[in-house]
DNA sequence: AGGCGTGGTGAGAGCGCTCCTACCCCCTCG
DNA sequence: CGAGGGGGTAGGAGCGCTCTCACCACGCCT
């Protein structure tokens, strides 16, 4: 039993430099494989291999003892190995392309990867970032490269590694309607930005707010532009003007700034902003301008993340479920790993969160 | 030349199903190899192989065939079958535990991130996100089995996988001092957070303030102990009572109810914030309190992020050079795995920026 | 001239795992 | 009582790549 087959290799392996494990003072010792597992439980490395991976028609006594074999040594297979022999890697890619990796830091981003990396636990997949390259093709080729397994992507800007053709041969999802048109490539975990942002709006109006004026986010990502439309289709339904547009780029600053500039301009009683960071900059420049809120100036945000909790006024705002949107996301390309068949558009609910600066 | 060795494995795998390509209507392609390029420019795959990697002793002509084979099959080396035969998998960890999880919304901990996202490209490296697992056990045996050539753990609270001790062993590099005590294991990249503090602490005291409250964060956390330490230090030196005291989590709801429960007490002419997110809610707070800044309550936040530039006021903060941080992590991460020897311990410089809230 | 580098290349043995196939044992059925 | 059928297991061929060696030409030195 148990013949060491590769005693020779691991002989002359063994004086490797540079990549030297740094705690073991007993020297390099390899982690222990499947093999030194089997041998230990007395059974072959095929069977090993099957308790590894909870295959069935393996006799009980045997589980029992393999187990026992893998808990004694601290077995952990090695990914690599499998990913070879399996032909499938467990790797699933985030995606954060350049121009929304500035828009990392919102809460919604990391709320939404924190969805899909929640999702995948207890699955053996692993999440690996890739945030946006300037050599485009540098993560195109990896990606395409039978890296990885599945592709999430987390916004994308009009223009952004258009994934979604040029065949990247594994499947992807999308967090958001793309801006390009797609083909029957990629699938989507999107919310209706335009009637969840007109939701929003309306609920200005019935609050008797008839001059509304809007930050819109960023024209080059659809949320930017369907939260734009939303606000549009309200005010022109309600026979109002809507003229007062700035445009910001999602952080707070830019909502700062925004509502400056509007303060610059003509009266108006109320604002929607297209997140909730932008909304919370607004109430600042309110704030230091002497406008109360929402007395002045009602304010209305999009997200509900954090923010919007912790402004005071507390910010009346459009939920998006960020967490189920990452879970969801996940949860289909899995589908789709498997060889299900996934709705290729998918939208979520949202819904008013009414607070006090309404 | 080119005897195809597996044909007949070839024959017996295509029928697979399931994980097919779903782009592709020519049905499943397998992906080119060393051998097909080897094959096409003529060579061995050794010589193939030595091209891929740039190792010298390749006659000019050969390396240009080869070149030439990759770039018209599009060949992308599979990773899992270079890490298996290297012995080393590429992978850097990026570790958050489950209990900063939440705190994962925060710009520093996204831009620390991004930092070291950007070292490391252009490197063969990649980044593996480990969000905290309710099952420490699993993630940890992720990080020990050889998965991964290094690991980077973004903040660590007390008790987090105290990956420091217990053989873990791959090089490892914290964002921050561990607030367990590490024994020659562990590097770490770090600000001076107790000196930072004292910094923005006694610029408060140098614009005439003498009731100095605090709105510490989390205390499990080195960096909310240091931050309180270094605010009680000035204190103390100027004779001061430094009796206010409000503990928050860092996140800006935080620091809006941590604000209006030191309303609720004794009264104060200033205030320092563990971080700009809960100055930027405590402002809120004040500015719904009828409390003017820098006027009545003068604050100061920690960390200049995007939220100390979008208050209004703006924050008056002290810098910390978050992004620097993830990429100074990344580099110690990469000569350590290049066998170098690196500093146990980095700190980077802060700076006070002063702004308008004090 | 023989020996000896020395660039340049190919052969082939792994890396650790999966999975197909063959096989064996034992129970059941005709 | 032998054929047939499984359940259960071992054997072994890959997966695609790296890397050590062996090897082959050539020069060049002594």
């Amino acid at each position: 039993m148990a013949k060491k087959p590769s005693e020779q290799q691991r002989e002359r392996s063994r004086p490797r430099k540079g990549v030297d494990v740094l705690d073991d003072p007993s020297g390099p010792t390899r982690p222990p494989t499947l093999e030194t597992v089997a041998a230990r439980a007395g059974v072959s490395r095929a069977t090993a291999s099957r308790v590894v991976n909870h295959l069935d028609r393996v006799a009980p006594h045997v589980v029992a003892s393999v187990n026992a074999a893998i808990e004694e040594l601290g077995y952990v297979p090695n990914q690599a190995a499998r990913s070879l022999a399996r032909r499938r890697t467990a790797v699933i890619a985030v995606v954060i392309p350049e121009s929304t990796e500035r828009l990392f830091a919102d809460p919604f981003f990391a709320t939404v990867v924190q969805g899909a990396a929640a999702h995948l636990r207890g699955t053996d997949y692993t999440l690996n970032l890739v945030l946006g390259s300037d050599q485009e093709d540098k993560s195109r080729r990896y990606l395409t490269g039978g890296n990885v397994d599945g592709v999430l992507v987390v916004s994308q800007h009009e223009g952004d590694l258009p994934l979604t053709r040029l065949g990247l041969s594994v499947p992807i999802v999308f967090a958001g309607r793309p801006a390009v048109d797609f083909g029957e490539h990629g699938h989507f975990v999107d919310v209706d930005n335009r009637a969840a942002a007109a939701t929003g709006v309306r609920h200005l109006v019935e609050r008797g707010r008839s001059r509304i004026a809007t930050i819109a986010g960023a024209q080059d990502l659809a949320a930017g532009r369907d939260r734009l439309a939303g606000w549009q289709d309200v005010l022109t339904d309600a026979g109002f003007d809507s003229d007062l547009v700035e445009v910001g780029d999602f952080t707070p600053e830019s909502g700062t700034v925004a509502m400056e500039r509007l303060l610059d301009g003509p009266e108006f009683d109320a604002v929607f902003a297209a997140n909730d960071q932008m909304a919370f900059g607004a109430i600042s420049a309110l704030a230091r301008a002497g406008r109360s809120v929402p007395g002045d100036v009602a304010v209305v945000g999009f997200d509900d993340d954090q923010f919007s909790r912790a402004a005071r006024p507390t910010i009346t705002t459009v939920h998006q479920p960020a967490r189920e949107m990452g879970a969801v996301m996940a949860a289909h390309l899995l589908a789709l790993l498997a060889g299900e068949r996934v709705d290729q558009v998918t939208v979520l609910p949202t819904r008013l969160v009414v607070r006090e600066s309404s």
